[in-house]
RNA sequence: GCGGACGUGGCGAAACCGGUAGCCGCAGCGGACUUAAAAUCCGCUUUCCCCUGGAAGUGCGGGUUCGAGUCCCGCCGUCCGCACCA
C-alpha cells in the first residue's frame, strides 16, 4: 500500500525550496513579458478568512500560470492598515492601534504563507508605515499644487458623544452606530479631491476597459450620473404676491439679488410648469428666512436627522410659500410661485427647479398638496389629452399646450428650447453630474495625517517636502472620545515654513481609501526616495488581472481610477487606468446552526465548530440533542456560521483547501464551504499522489500516438488552459478529475507515466505542493514551479469518430458512430436503416431529412 | 421607482454558434474488500409509466424554427446596485 500524501512534511519542504531559489521574485528587467497580477490587499483584522482564502488562491492560479507560460510575473501582497478598527480595538482593550495593527500583520502574513501562495514578499507594505504614507503625503501636495485638492465647508454627519464625522453608512436610523447618540448635520470645512473634474473623462474610460465585468461598469457609469440638460435664471417678478406666514413685503428689496438658476432635464415641458423651489439650504432660501420666523422653522425642520437614506425615505413632501414670484421665460405674462420645498436638494444641479407637475411624480405630489396647476405638455403619440390623475406621465410622446413646440417630440422640443434660450440669453445647454467631489478629511487618528500647517499669517501652508514624512506621534491617548491628534500636547504646534510663527498642524487624516488609490503602483515600483520610479512602474502597469469583491465596485475602483488619472494629468505616469482586468469573486457562505429561544427572540446560534454535522442533521457537541440548519447565507460573526481557515489547513493542507474554494461554485457566484466539500477535496488529492507514486516505477519508453488516454490529455491541456484563461477555475476542475479518472482506469504504459506527468503540471497552479512531490516522486527534473506550461498538440485534439444523433420530428430515437467528415449521403442512409429509426417511421418516407455534418440527422416525418 | 443579474436533478453545477439536457463534485442507494469499522474500489442515482420500451422535463404562458436551456414577446420569483438626482 503506498503512503499518504504528508501535507505537513510537503508543504514545509516545497515552501523552503520556494523561498530559497526566490521562485515568486519579479524581476523588473526581465526581457520576458510582463504579467501583473493583483488581488486586493486585505485590512490586517487578525485573521485570514475564507474569503480572503478564495481571492487569494484564484489570483494564485493565475499568477502561476502566467509564469509556467512565460511571463514574468509580478504578484505582490500588502496590507491596507490604517482605518477605524484599530481605533476601536484601542478604545475597548487598552492598546496601541499600531501595535495591535502590527501583530495583526504578522499574524496573517504567517497564514497566507502557510497557503503556499506564489507572492513577491520582497515588495511587500503596510499602508500605515511612513515609508508608505510619507510618499502618499508627497503625491497628496503634488495634487494639491496642481489645483486637484482644495478645501471647503460641507454639510458632514456629525456624532456629539464621539465628536467624529462619520460617513452615511456609519449612521443607522438617525444615530451614530457607535454611540447611539443622535446625528447632527453639521458645515466643517474639509479637504477634497476634485474627481469632478475628471468626470467625463472617467465615464469615457469605461468603455475602454473590455475586461471588465459589464456589472461593474453600469454601476461606474451610474454613479458618475450624467445628466444632459439646460440651466437657465428665473428672474424674480417685481409684483410681490401676499404670501403665508410673511411680513409685508417690500417688493423692490424681495428682488433684489434674488434671480436663481435652475436645472432641467426636460426643458421640453416648460409650458408645463407650475411652481419654483428652492433647496431649504439655498443661500435665497437662507437670506429670505432672517426676516420670516415661518420659514426659518421650516428649514430647521427639514435639516433634523441625517443625511442618510434611510432618512431621505418616504418623506412627505412638504414646501413654504415664499411669497415670491419667477417670470416664466417663455411668457412674461406667466408668474409661478416660488416655494422653499424639502424634496430639493442643494447638493444636485443649481439646488433649485422648476416643478411641471404633470410630467414628475414628486411635483405632482407636490402640487395635488398645495393645489397648484397641473397641465399636461406631453402626450403619448395618438392618444391626445387625457387628464393627469395621481401619475405623473414620463413616457415619450409629442408636445400639447406648448405653442410654437405643438407637435414636436419631446427630443425635438427639448433642442427647441435650448437653441431658444440661447438666442435669447437666458438659459443654456448643460450637463450636470451626480458624483460629487471627494472629502477625504477624517476626525481620526489612525490614517495619514494631512502634510499641511495652518498659519495665522500664511494662511494654509504645504508642508515642505523635505520635512516630509509628517509622522503619526506614537503617545496618544483614546481614553476620551475625539480626535487624539487634536488633544496632542505638542504635535500640532509647530512654526509656519514660511513666516515662522507659531502655526498649527491639520489634525484630520486622509481617508483610509487614499492609501488604497495608489498601492498597487508601490509594489511595481517602491523606492526609497520618491513614491515610484516612473520607468519601471510602467513597465508593470497597468494591473492585468485584479481581483477582489465586488463591494468596491464602485469606490475603491473608481478612486483608484481616479488618482491614477490625476497622476497621469500632472505627469507623473502615463498609464490612466491602473486596471486592465477586473474580476469581482462571489462571497464564501456557511449554513447555520440554530435553537429557537421562544417566539419575538431571535434565536440562539452556534459556530460550525461547537455542532457535529452529519449527512441529514446536525448536533450540538456539548448535550448531543439536534439544532436546526439553517439557510446558507454569507458569513457573519452575528449568525456565528465563520469558519476559521487555520483549523483546515492542519487538518487537510493547503492544498486540499486551495482544491476546495476554487471547484464546485463558478468564481463570481458565492460558495458554499462545507466539510464534506473539503473531504472531497482531500480525497482528490490523494487520488492524485497514489497516481504519481505509482507512476514513479512505471514503464517508460515510446508512447502509443492512437492511445486514447493521450487524445483525453491533449483534450484536458487545452481546456484547462483556456478554462484558467477566463477563471472559470469549476470547469478546469471538472476537467482534471475526468482526467485522474481515466487515467486511473488506463493500464500502465510510457503513455499513462506521461499522463501523470501532465496532469501534475496542469494541476500545480491549484496544489503547488502536492505538484512538486509528485514531479519529485517522478524524478522530474529541477522543480515544477519551473517548468514549462504543457502544450496541446492539435493534430490529437480532433476525434475520427463522432456520434451522430437521429431525431425524428425533433425527437431523439437513436445514435451511431460514424467517422468525422463523413459525407451527409452516407449518414443520411445510416440513419434511414437503424432499426429503432424504421419502426419509429412506421413504414413512412420522412418529408424533409436535415443533416447536420458530425453531429446529427433530423428526420421530419 | 430606476438600472442590472439570475431562475436547469435532493444540493453546488455543466451544456461551443440554436443541434443527443444534466459533464464533474456533494449527498444518497446497492455491492466488493474486512471479524467489524474506517479508508479504498465497482455500480446506480431528473421524474413518471403499462419498463427489451415509452412519456414528460431547464420558473410560468405564448411565439419563431426541421430542432429552443439557448432567440423573440408577456408574466412570476430571487438577488444586487442606485435613489426625493430635477
Amino acid at each position: 500500500m503506498a503512503p499518504k500524501f504528508d501535507h505537513h512534511a510537503a508543504e514545509a519542504r516545497w515552501q523552503a525550496a520556494w523561498d530559497a531559489a526566490q521562485s515568486y521574485r519579479a524581476d523588473d528587467d526581465s526581457p520576458r513579458p510582463k504579467a501583473y497580477v493583483l488581488e486586493m490587499f486585505p485590512y490586517p483584522s487578525g485573521r485570514i478568512h475564507t474569503g480572503h482564502v478564495r481571492n487569494y488562491t484564484m489570483g494564485d492560479v493565475i499568477a502561476r500560470t502566467r509564469r509556467a507560460q512565460g511571463y514574468e510575473v509580478l504578484h505582490p501582497m500588502g496590507w491596507d492598515a490604517f482605518g477605524m478598527p484599530a481605533e476601536n480595538a484601542a478604545m475597548e482593550r487598552g492598546v496601541h492601534p499600531g501595535g495591535w495593527t502590527r501583530d495583526n500583520i504578522a499574524a496573517m502574513r504567517a497564514q497566507l504563507k502557510r497557503l503556499g501562495f506564489a507572492l513577491d514578499w520582497s515588495r511587500e507594505l503596510a499602508t500605515c508605515e511612513p515609508e508608505y504614507y510619507g510618499q502618499e503625503q508627497a503625491l497628496f501636495l503634488d495634487l494639491l499644487e496642481a489645483g486637484l485638492v482644495y478645501r471647503k465647508e460641507s454639510a458632514v454627519n456629525w456624532d456629539p458623544v464621539d465628536m467624529t464625522v462619520l460617513a452615511n453608512e456609519q449612521v443607522i436610523d438617525g444615530r451614530g452606530w457607535r454611540s447611539g447618540a443622535i446625528v447632527e448635520r453639521r458645515r466643517l470645512s474639509q479637504w477634497f479631491l476634485a474627481i469632478t473634474d475628471f468626470a467625463e473623462d472617467l465615464l469615457a474610460g469605461l468603455g475602454t476597459l473590455a475586461d471588465w465585468p459589464e456589472k461593474v461598469r453600469l454601476m461606474q457609469e451610474n454613479w458618475i450620473g450624467k445628466s444632459q440638460g439646460m440651466r437657465f435664471t428665473f428672474q424674480v417678478a417685481d409684483d410681490a404676491r401676499a404670501a403665508t406666514d410673511s411680513p409685508t413685503p417690500d417688493p423692490s428689496r424681495m428682488r433684489e439679488g434674488r434671480n436663481f438658476d435652475v436645472f432641467t432635464t426636460r426643458p421640453d415641458t416648460l409650458f408645463g410648469a407650475s411652481f419654483a423651489a428652492l433647496a431649504p439650504d439655498h443661500p435665497i432660501s437662507l437670506s429670505l428666512a432672517e426676516t420670516n420666523p415661518g420659514l426659518a422653522a421650516f428649514i430647521a425642520e427639514c435639516r433634523a436627522g441625517g443625511t442618510a437614506t434611510a432618512d431621505i425615505e418616504g418623506q412627505e413632501k412638504k414646501g413654504f410659500d415664499t411669497g415670491l414670484s419667477v417670470i416664466h421665460p417663455l411668457d412674461p405674462t406667466i408668474r409661478l410661485p416660488v416655494f422653499v420645498a424639502n424634496f430639493v436638494l442643494m447638493d444636485y444641479g443649481t439646488g433649485a427647479i422648476f416643478g411641471c407637475p404633470a410630467h414628475d411624480q414628486r411635483d405632482l405630489d407636490f402640487a395635488r398638496k398645495y393645489q397648484l396647476p397641473v397641465t399636461r405638455v406631453v402626450a403619448p403619440e395618438g392618444e391626445a389629452d387625457a387628464p393627469i390623475h395621481n401619475e405623473a406621465y414620463t413616457g415619450p410622446g409629442r408636445l400639447v399646450h406648448s405653442r410654437f413646440l405643438d407637435g414636436l417630440t419631446v427630443e425635438e422640443g427639448k433642442a427647441a428650447v435650448i437653441a431658444r434660450a440661447e438666442a435669447e440669453g437666458w438659459g443654456t445647454g448643460t450637463t450636470v453630474w451626480r458624483l460629487r467631489d471627494w472629502g477625504v478629511s477624517r476626525q481620526r487618528y489612525w490614517g495619514t495625517p494631512i502634510p499641511i500647517i495652518h498659519c495665522e499669517v500664511c494662511g494654509i501652508v504645504p508642508v515642505p517636502k523635505k520635512q516630509l514624512p509628517v509622522v503619526l506621534p506614537e503617545d496618544v491617548s483614546f481614553d476620551v472620545p475625539g480626535n487624539p491628534l487634536d488633544r496632542h500636547p505638542t504635535w500640532k504646534h509647530v512654526d509656519c515654513p514660511q513666516c515662522g510663527k507659531a502655526a498649527r498642524r491639520e489634525t484630520d487624516t486622509l481617508d483610509t481609501f487614499v492609501d488604497s488609490s495608489w498601492y498597487f503602483i508601490r509594489f511595481a515600483s517602491g523606492p526609497a526616495d520618491q513614491p515610484f520610479d516612473r520607468r519601471i512602474a510602467e513597465q508593470w502597469l497597468p494591473v492585468g488581472q485584479y481581483i477582489g469583491g465586488v463591494e468596491h465596485a464602485i469606490l475603491h475602483l473608481l478612486y483608484a481610477r481616479f488618482w491614477t488619472r490625476a497622476l497621469a494629468h500632472i505627469g507623473r505616469i502615463s498609464v490612466t487606468e491602473p486596471f486592465a482586468g477586473l474580476f469581482t469573486q462571489g462571497m464564501v457562505t456557511h449554513e447555520t446552526y440554530s435553537r429557537p429561544q421562544g417566539e419575538g427572540v431571535a434565536p440562539l446560534y452556534f459556530s460550525p465548530a461547537e455542532v457535529e454535522r452529519s449527512s441529514q442533521s446536525a448536533i450540538l457537541k456539548a448535550d448531543g440533542l439536534p439544532v436546526e440548519i439553517g439557510r446558507v447565507i454569507k458569513m457573519s460573526k452575528s449568525k456565528k456560521n465563520v469558519v476559521d481557515p487555520d483549523a483546515y489547513l492542519e487538518t487537510y493542507g493547503a492544498d486540499a483547501v486551495r482544491w476546495f474554494v476554487l471547484s464546485d461554485s463558478p468564481p463570481e457566484r458565492d460558495l458554499a464551504w462545507s466539510d464534506a466539500g473539503i473531504d472531497g477535496a482531500a480525497r482528490l488529492v490523494q487520488r492524485i499522489w497514489k497516481l504519481a507514486d505509482e507512476a514513479a516505477d512505471a514503464p517508460q519508453g515510446v508512447m502509443d500516438a492512437d492511445d486514447k488516454l493521450l487524445r483525453l490529455l491533449h483534450k484536458t491541456i487545452a481546456a484547462i488552459t483556456a478554462d484558467i484563461d477566463k477563471l472559470q477555475f469549476n470547469k478546469a476542475i471538472a476537467r482534471l478529475y475526468e482526467l485522474v479518472s481515466a487515467i486511473e482506469r488506463a493500464p500502465a504504459s510510457p503513455t499513462r507515466r506521461q499522463a501523470v506527468i501532465t496532469l501534475l503540471q496542469l494541476c500545480a497552479p491549484m496544489v503547488p505542493h502536492l505538484a512538486e512531490e509528485g514531479w519529485a516522486r517522478l524524478g522530474q527534473p529541477g522543480m515544477i514551479v519551473d517548468a514549462a506550461w504543457p502544450v496541446a498538440d492539435p493534430a490529437l485534439l480532433v476525434d475520427d469518430m463522432v456520434t451522430i444523433a437521429v431525431q425524428v420530428n425533433g425527437k431523439l430515437r437513436d445514435s451511431f458512430e460514424a467517422a468525422k467528415g463523413a459525407p451527409r449521403e452516407t449518414i443520411e442512409a445510416e440513419a434511414l436503416a437503424r432499426e429503432k429509426i424504421v419502426r419509429a417511421l412506421d413504414g413512412k418516407a420522412p418529408k424533409k431529412v436535415i443533416v447536420v455534418p458530425d453531429r446529427l440527422v433530423n428526420l421530419v416525418a
